[in-house]
DNA sequence: GTAGATAACTTCACTTACCGAAAAAAATAA
DNA sequence: TTATTTTTTTCGGTAAGTGAAGTTATCTAC
């Protein structure tokens, strides 16, 4: 019958897709602990690790002195060498690339050139792919895919990126380029949901079934995990918190209509802003210099615009509810006004019952972030198809 | 692992509850029919109707003369008099009953009096669901459960409403109250979720997976269904669109704050800002009747409030991107200023991409409406349980 | 050193919920 | 009456679990 509420027994939906999550949650777990974790039968974790230690996917340690009675427990790991993944997070003026391993870790990056078209990209991306393999020492057979992030409009199940003002892209089937540049399986999403997925399998949002992501670049995107799950909305076009109405009187978007938070708290925007102001700043790190420094009009920019981002993240809370707010800040702001704004936006924004219960942070602008993220992606695939 | 996305054959998760779920969506189906819908397995599907064949779930219907080669198909659908469900709005002055069946007809309805305490309200439903059985003619024994709608903050799992400002209630086990007085099984929840529930079971939502819907009452609220599923948020709180800032200058709001939506577009705050600006008005009718016959100030405050709503719902609409958002007008604002305002506003503020494929859907005020989406809860928990 | 005690893990018989293919049923068409 | 066609059922099989009993590896106490 349609569905109330929840689903059978969250957040697992199969003994197999249970170990691999509480393993990708915890470092190390013996089988007991894995069952009591789980939920799952003594017997069905011995069936399961059973696969997976044949498959390689998991290791036992050298089972330690118990140091009580009983049966020592052995503790299993995920084998992070077990499988790699490629990330690139497609940019306006450059491309990183990384490898990781099947927990999350870097073991390679590399900064791609720049590129004109797909087509380039894709070759760009291949000769780098090779490097990157050679200099970490790892044959291409054990890479189990690549994920591409790219700030835009993406067809994920179609492996299409649909239009990216950044890139000036309409309807180009990154996945396919990808996979016949690089010869391994290749996946596209959106940059806010590829930091989502980020969170979710290797970062701060293991634990976490209700969460949001917020991207910070030269626009501001969104993404939303519910139940555990990737929301992507009805047709794949949820979190699009950029163009929220934030000041019906406010300037005109790229989109059409006045006051998007876009327009007040973008990095372009707000750029463009500064520069009309007559400052001079490379980045909003600079920005926030001159704000420490006491020059006012950088100092109102700043929090005009996080307060303006708060506003718009409170309503997000109160409609969501998410247990956390995930800030991924690629423009540097760091801590300053910009931040203090948005968090006193939303503290004033919300009801004092939400409050307590809704967490929020910030992440630095760390150039590895979205690779990786998108490396995640991959992963994840990679995973569920095992 | 964690899912990252879809689970796995949406939206069903058992051959059960897809042959439930697709007799509820569809008046007869043939088990032909059934197996095509569902993807469900011929097998499956036989097995799966014998049982509820023998419960008295489903019936067939005599086969009609084919009219073609090949062997008959035999229609099957939902006994609907197989089981019988209350509903309960408990609202400020009244507090509407009605039975339905298991399709969410309406087989009696009865308006119960008006009462002051928990306890008093439980003797007065006991009362009323006595005579209301009578007047329908249906043994208690066949009413599966009761669902109680109320307007406040409640924690479902525990069946208690934790505070409700219009009914002056602080942690009211309502479903132990009322599981006593009726002796059947109770549940309680919020009337924007029940709203919800009872369009998916029995509504215009049956066959949408993410879908909002809004409640306008002496306040304003608003539930989720994504994925298949109730949204209640990380800890029950989803929805609160009616403390959405709106104008940050604005009018002190109950919460404290200012400027939330409520004390904009919320009937009490609407019927206040009426009073204060020397209008004399019972309902919102009589409002929007001002308006009709051009008195502005009732223009005004329809606009206003109309606004309000549609930018808060423009941005529910970008970040969640549901199929549909359903209103629920409980204050009888009808076809007027508001909603026309309302819709203005939501198309004025969301991008061009949504506007095609968001569908926005008014329900008129129907006193069932509340208490038989309150019956849908129970239909929905008995369903469950079978 | 050896006999419990204890806790971790494994084995085994069983269940649930399905599926695919073949068989049966019930009609029409020739 | 027989062939044809379509729906439904039966039957054997499988995947993914469970619970309970058995096995293994260690510690403790004598």
């Amino acid at each position: 019958m349609p569905a109330r509420d929840k689903p059978l027994k969250p957040p697992f939906r199969s003994a197999r897709g249970a170990v691999i999550t509480a393993l990708l949650r915890n470092e190390q777990l013996s089988r007991s602990e894995l069952s009591e974790t789980t939920g799952v039968s003594p017997a069905a974790i011995t069936e399961v690790t059973q696969t997976f230690l044949q498959r390689g996917l998991l290791v036992e340690l050298p089972s330690q002195a118990a140091g009580r009675r009983g049966r020592p427990t052995v503790q299993l790991r995920l084998q992070a060498s077990h499988a790699y993944f490629a990330g690139i997070s497609v940019g306006e003026s450059d491309m990183p690339m990384v490898i990781t391993d099947l927990r999350g870790r870097i073991l390679e990056r590399h900064n791609l050139a720049a590129y004109e078209t797909p087509a380039e990209l894709a070759k760009t991306a291949a000769k780098a792919f090779k490097e990157v393999l050679r200099s970490a020492g790892i044959p291409r057979s054990r890479v189990q895919g690549v994920g591409v992030a790219v700030s835009g409009i993406v067809n994920a199940a179609e492996g299409v990126c649909r239009y990216s003002a950044a890139l000036n892209w309409r309807d180009v089937p990154v996945a396919q380029v990808m996979t016949k540049a690089l010869h391994i399986p290749a996946w596209i999403d959106n940059d806010a949901n590829a930091v989502a997925v980020g969170e979710k399998f290797f970062g701060r949002a293991r634990d976490l079934e209700h969460f949001s992501s917020i991207v910070l670049e030269r626009t501001i995107g969104s993404a939303h995990y519910i139940n555990g799950m990737l929301y992507r909305g009805h047709d794949g076009s949820a979190g699009e918190i950029g163009h929220i109405t934030v000041d019906p009187k406010g300037v005109l978007c790229r989109c059409g209509r006045n006051g998007c938070l876009d327009t007040i708290a973008g990095g372009h925007a707000l750029r463009d802003a500064a520069k009309a102001a007559g400052l001079t700043i490379g980045n909003m790190r600079d920005l926030e210099e001159l704000a420490l420094h006491g020059n006012p009009t950088a100092t109102r920019l700043l929090r005009v615009a996080g307060n303006a981002l708060g506003v718009a993240v409170a309503s997000l809370v109160q409609l969501n509810n998410p247990q956390c707010v995930f800030f991924t800040d690629m423009e540097g702001f760091d801590n300053g006004v910009f931040r203090t704004a948005t968090r006193q936006a939303i503290e004033n924004n919300i009801l004092a019952r939400f409050l307590g219960s809704t967490q929020i942070i910030f992440n630095n602008a760390e150039p590895a972030l979205l690779p990786r993220s998108a490396a995640s992606i991959a992963a994840f695939e990679y995973l569920n198809s095992i």
